[in-house]
DNA sequence: ACCAACCGTCTACATCTGTAGCCGACATCG
DNA sequence: CGATGTCGGCTACAGATGTAGACGGTTGGT
């Protein structure tokens, strides 16, 4: 298995990234198409920031025909993980609290994830009272 | 007021940064003995650092006769959201929910803090209904 | 068979980052 | 006053990043 490289996307390959991951499973042209639009990015760019990517091994690259199709290497959510640690470890002792107030008020999360976090919230509530 | 630039530290930016928010108002030295400790840097890497935060606008420089007294520009609250934004940004639709969970429970909250992400998420609710 | 459109690759290059050595100024201990 | 330790400043430099042009192969039309 080819190791998960740890090498974590700067903040330009994010935006590739994240197109990739809206599109799904998708070819060149319309990633450069998206960056052009949200970005003003040259298809050079675009494409340089691709291969990086596959590099890095954040995408997949399977070849079809004359061009490639990509695709995330993994789930959207191990990534942004990545980037939430660096979050936990920039932050001072009682820094989270206030930040994540912060992140719930823009995250505008659906009433159904509201409640899976409320749930979490109580949950979090017992472990603190028996584990000290 | 000279505006507040809008840099974002780097990683190891972010490093010292730290530091000094924890120290709080130190002197250049405290702050290398600390790295020196937690990441093994030497005293010019350190120096360096704080330079360069200072030239950004995180750290503010008082001189003291020969030395100077080092302090954060803005409250690290401030700063922590800058991140936070990237994560923002990053994340696609309908991943802030697990995301936030993850950093919930990573973040080991105290009561009080939990108590009060739990009013946030009851006026989140209300919000959300009359909003659509 | 030829030309235009397209694709990925190679190359480029200014900056930014990470990491650190050396130096002169000042201070401190004798 | 002289030796020694500190401190910030200047310089360095390899590697990462942001951004993009040029090039050669292929494909689809005509």
């Amino acid at each position: 298995m080819p190791p998960e490289t740890n090498d974590r996307p700067t903040a330009a390959e994010w935006k590739v990234l994240k197109i990739v991951y809206e599109l799904g499973s998708c070819a060149a042209r319309e990633v450069v198409e998206q960056a052009q639009e949200s970005d003003g990015w040259s298809a050079s760019t675009v494409k340089t920031l691709l291969r990086r990517l596959v590099d890095k091994g954040h995408l997949k690259a399977r070849r079809i025909g004359t061009s490639f199709l990509y695709r995330p290497s993994r789930p959207i959510h191990t990534e942004l993980r990545s980037s939430a640690d660096a979050l936990l470890e920039r932050a001072t002792e009682g820094a989270m609290g206030p930040l994540l107030q912060y992140l719930v008020k823009r995250s505008q999360l659906s009433d159904e994830e509201l409640d899976q976090l409320q749930e979490l919230i109580d949950r979090q509530r017992q472990e603190g009272r028996s584990d000290g």
